[in-house]
DNA sequence: ATGGTGGTTGTACCA
């Protein structure tokens, strides 16, 4: 799963995305998966933490800013750490914290959208629905509503989009370890397939469906009993990227062995290394139009 | 038929 360079930095920007399952019980894990794998971005979900309890200064000491949203009442909470720069200034700009305008219940703390460099990147967390037919299960459907509209405005201005997260649909019966135990469940029914196939028809691509074609890859196992161990796991935690950027990968990969250590989150680390420069003929496109249905098959 | 675990908050809820 992870490249031969496994300890070696990427030549380009390195990615990621992390579902921490509560940063203050699991700051340790974090913290040490930082500093062996050096992302520039870090996109964390469900950090159940106000802003005012984050363990700040663990991220600080290892050269991170932080951006942090909401995690108040030990629900929900997005952050994303962004590796410091040696000017001293702060390397992001332009942030969202939620969907601008949202009204309750959909301006719940699930979202991060800020600039770095030439990306814009969001970091985001979809409700996890409960169960089909259920109020909650419309909620996250309205949910990706809204995503969906608000990804359309966010690209018109910004055309290389990076959206790391955890989206709560395995979009396809590949991504669940017995599709046939678990068909038109909650994260696997139709409507919940539609609105992430929506996602890719704007022309966003599955970049680690599209690295792993015909594979089956999980990012979650279930902590009861011994799911893990025997990988009955779901693939829920995804990045999705503008058709130019994903041309310019130098490779994905799910840290599945760190969901293997006592005490971790339920969810693996899924990362995006970059190319240091873009494919021929792409080179200073900033302003591009994103190409449209080019997403994997 | 529906187990099994974990975090946070508070004696239930969400995942």
């Amino acid at each position: 799963m992870r490249p031969e360079d496994e300890l070696s930095s990427p030549p380009g920007p390195r990615l990621a995305t992390w579902n921490v399952e509560s940063i203050r019980a699991r700051h340790d894990q974090v913290i040490a998966w930082l500093d062996e794998n050096r992302p520039d971005v870090l996109a964390m979900q469900e950090t159940r933490c106000p802003a005012r309890l984050f363990p700040t200064a663990h991220f600080n000491r290892l050269g991170y800013e932080l951006v942090i949203h909401g995690g108040d009442g030990g629900h929900g909470g997005v952050a994303v750490a962004v590796q410091e720069t040696d000017d001293g200034l702060s390397s992001v700009r332009g942030i969202d914290l939620g969907f601008p305008g949202a009204v309750a219940p959909l301006d719940q703390p699930r979202s991060i959208s800020l600039t770095w460099r030439s990306w814009r990147i969001h970091s985001m967390y979809a409700p996890n629905g409960a169960k089909v037919g259920t109020d909650a299960h419309r909620v996250k459907l309205a949910w990706f509503a809204l995503l969906r509209q608000w990804l359309a405005l966010e690209r018109t201005d910004h055309p290389h989009s990076i959206i790391l997260g955890d989206l709560n649909i395995a979009p396809a019966d590949i991504d669940v370890w017995d599709a046939r135990r678990y068909r038109m469940r909650n994260l696997t029914s139709p409507l919940e397939r539609e609105a992430f196939a929506a996602l890719l028809e704007d022309g966003l691509v599955d970049v680690v469906r599209s690295h792993y074609e015909g594979v089956p890859v999980f990012t979650w196992w279930n902590r009861r009993s011994d799911f893990y161990e025997t990988n009955r796991g779901w693939r829920l935690d995804h990045i999705l990227t503008d058709a130019e950027t994903a041309r310019s990968i130098e490779a994905v990969w799910i840290d599945r062995q760190e969901r293997g250590r006592d005490g971790s989150t339920d969810h693996a680390p899924v990362v995006l290394d970059l190319l240091s420069t873009k494919p021929a003929g792409h080179a200073g496109t900033a302003g591009a139009t994103p190409l449209v249905g080019s997403g994997p098959t």
